[in-house]
DNA sequence: GAGTCTCGTAACTTACGCAGTTACTAGACG
DNA sequence: CGTCTAGTAACTGCGTAAGTTACGAGACTC
């Protein structure tokens, strides 16, 4: 995918967990499973731990688990940990003076933000625990 | 923008041509207005005339113009003319064996191709005329 | 305390896509 | 023939993200 390769690793580690939620992982684990790198899990996870679905802890028999019951956690909280976002909200930085691309600009963005919480309510049907069971 | 570069210029060009269907533009003054590259512009709007939106010619006085009234041209014609698409459908070109991956990527990808769809529906409410009035 | 295991993070490399640019060819007009 | 335009190939530069290496910070075992 695109963008999708941190959402991708995310997902697909979250919803191991849900399977097995008492065991811990290391990134090492993780990261041989999904076939990348223990940092690249790290920087993933870690925006997960900083939204309050991960917990990690270092040290001998450290590693990674769910902070919260799988059941509680849906594709949308990883969606919007990750910061992932269809809008990308460029702050106007183009000082245009053409009143066509404004109006175009205003009208184009309102439709991706409606866009995009249509999305993540979506997302927010299916928890990490269902997607297992398919 | 990220991916949307190419999105604006097509909206913005189609957006004026509009106000002045009659007049042919060229490459050259389209990029001055947009404050871009004349060869960009004929990659972006050479989409748009695959697609049947636009029309170009060669030669002295050659140029562009729209190929339909602007009131039957809306956003979405524009944004599929672009190929532009949320979901990057890859061929699920990793042969995973992992069926939580399979489950996940099922699930992924059908909400993003409804949510797709949704946009491509809001997109089609707005012509290129209809943007103009604001 | 020494050794080991883990996360946390900085710094660098590599890969890729895209805008921009240059330069050329192909038509169209006068 | 000269010029004006689109069409296109080839290259550069830039930004983003993954991958990699290296090291520091805790935490556990002995």
């Amino acid at each position: 995918m695109k963008r999708n390769s941190r959402l991708s690793l995310a997902l697909h580690t979250l919803s191991h967990m849900a399977g097995d939620p008492a065991r811990v992982r290391t990134s090492a684990d993780i990261a041989d499973h999904a076939g990348t790198n223990p940092v690249v899990v790290r920087r993933v996870l870690g925006r997960l731990r900083e939204a309050g679905l991960l917990l990690s802890e270092k040290g001998h028999a450290g590693g990674w688990r769910l902070a919260r019951q799988p059941e509680t956690i849906t594709l949308a909280d990883v969606y919007v940990a990750l910061d992932e976002s269809l809008v990308t909200s460029e702050p106007d930085d183009v000082p245009c003076e053409c009143s066509v691309e404004h109006a175009l600009h205003r009208r184009v963005t309102s439709v991706m933000q409606e866009i995009e919480q249509s999305l993540i309510a979506r997302l927010s049907e299916t928890t990490i625990s269902e997607v297992r069971g398919q």
